[in-house]
DNA sequence: GCAGTGACTAGTA
DNA sequence: ATACTAGCCACTG
């Protein structure tokens, strides 16, 4: 599981449904928020490019932390849209998108 | 063991 | 476009 999350390269991000079927648990995207829920700021992983299907981070009941890993990916390069969304079809690290670009 | 909750997703209205 | 519902699985009370 963890793996799969180091495994998302810089500027990149994965919704938590990927994330799921990589880690060979599809369907529980559930899941994986607890899982990264149960990190520690120790384990070196980049929880932060894991984002929810509509491409916008998960509040986890502290929007500042939110805000935080939205700033963490811009840094990363990963752009946002108007309503500080990210366009998956541009930076979803995915079967569709792993170095190609999503036609449409 | 049952019920409630949760960093989710997809479908229907 | 948003709101609500159902499905899904793990953890807690």
């Amino acid at each position: 599981m963890y793996a799969v999350v180091r495994r998302i390269p810089c500027g990149r991000v994965a919704t938590y449904g990927d994330v799921a079927a990589l880690a060979g648990r599809p369907g529980r995207a559930r899941e994986v928020g607890w899982a990264l829920h149960a990190l520690d700021a120790e384990s070196r992983v980049p929880w932060q490019r894991v984002v929810n299907a509509r491409g916008e981070v998960s509040a986890r009941g502290e929007p500042a932390a939110a805000r935080v890993q939205r700033a963490l990916l811009e840094r990363e390069g990963v752009r946002f849209g108007s309503s500080g969304r990210i366009d998956l079809a541009k930076h979803r690290w995915g079967p569709a998108s792993r170095g190609k670009a999503a036609p449409r």
